[in-house]
DNA sequence: CCGCGCCAGATTGTCAACAATTTGGTCAAC
DNA sequence: GTTGACCAAATTGTTGACAATCTGGCGCGG
């Protein structure tokens, strides 16, 4: 029996999950009448899902002129990266201290699959991995409250992060530290984790400041 | 000219905090049309509010079973703690780097209020004081989505803090920790504003911690 | 006395109509 | 050609009505 969700709910998500996966472009409009046809709902559920998002960071609001998608600027891209490295490196340390025997087990797999699409060059399911990875710890750290916040934060990041990932060698070099994390978090040593996870997602960070950058300079 | 807000955005705001300030008790019905008449509002206005306070985990909704204040339990209270330090000693950082010479004087201002509020055993001013130095250390981190969620975590924490507040001797501690806080970031030495505000939450988060204790086994 | 179905009231969920506002364009006056 | 008033279309903001669902109590049969 998986409790129904509210039907508001259920739009707010699928608006959010549209959004993340750059179906809506930034500064988009968001015209509530489109919006009630394209997911057969009513304009009330579509208003109150565009309020959530609007908590959310993912749309502005502006009173009698509608919604439209947020524009994320580099500044504040960069200032996504840093929260959910704040949050992350903590969920890291408690799936270290609080994971059982079945995420390990998960963790080992994952990590297993991963060195196979790094060595068959299949960036797909390296993603795949990648996400399954870290949603594993944030289950382990059992911390309800920072999975919402980094579930936030990674819907803002994903419009991004697909840069880092195709960048070349990332692949591998993201490997070894997802290995160390894995292999941190197993042997229960919160301190490794702690550090491991901090160094996977300072490197990301770093790279992801460099893709900005390059998308600035003379990108497209 | 500050932007209008939407009266949506407006009606969430004043219940999250109505929520925060204990004005609900757990666990108590929020019945939409009672709250319409006390907020001079629609139904629809307050529907879209508790779809908010939904997602920010101050309320549950249920279908066909309307809205309550969310019980948020020990373990939660904890979890939220442990995830504010996260993000704040983040802030704290970010302070001491980033911070300006206004905020850096406005720091050393609300520490001397500080000082006095001990002296002269005010608990309301120095409750007012820790507010305002902690806002003041992120207006100077400048960094918008951390302060998003730490405001929304606050709201959470808000009802348990005064317990932690009101302990005897509890003010003289914390204001050797707010002066290292200061201290550091004022020096723009990252991290030490780092570690002196681990050490702050940390001890904040273990009294927390013995308070719930407290109330849970002899207490009201 | 106890369980069970059923009804009435309370409450939430859905929807459509209407009011208010903005936007973009047209046209006249200068 | 430019300015500005004005109008029409598009869109958002507001409200009330109605349908669907839950809750608690009542009475019936056992």
């Amino acid at each position: 029996m998986p409790r129904p969700a509210l039907a508001e709910t259920d739009i707010s998500a699928q608006l959010r999950e549209a959004i993340a996966r750059g179906q809506f472009s930034p500064n988009e409009r968001l015209v509530e009448a489109e919006l009630a046809e394209r997911y057969s709902v009513n304009r009330a559920h579509i208003r109150t899902a565009l309020a959530v998002l609007d908590r959310d960071g993912l749309v502005v609001r502006l009173p009698n002129r509608g919604a439209r998608v947020r524009a994320i600027s580099d500044a504040e891209a960069m200032e996504i990266a840093e929260t959910r490295l704040a949050i992350e490196t903590m969920v890291a340390r408690q799936a270290a201290l609080r994971g059982d025997a079945k995420g390990r087990a998960s963790l080992r797999r994952i990590e297993k699959d991963m060195r196979r699409a790094v060595t068959q060059s299949d960036a797909a399911l390296y993603s795949q991995c990648n996400a399954a990875l870290h949603r594993e710890l944030q289950r382990m750290a059992g911390n309800a409250t920072a999975n919402r916040i980094l579930n936030t934060l990674k819907s803002h990041l994903m419009r991004l992060q697909y840069r880092v990932i195709l960048l070349p060698g990332r692949p591998r070099a993201s490997l070894a530290e997802h290995a160390a994390i894995v292999k941190a978090v197993c042997a229960g040593d919160a301190d490794a984790a702690e550090r491991a996870m901090r160094k996977h997602l300072t490197s990301f960070t770093r790279l992801l400041k460099q893709a900005i950058e390059a998308t600035r300079m003379g990108g497209f």
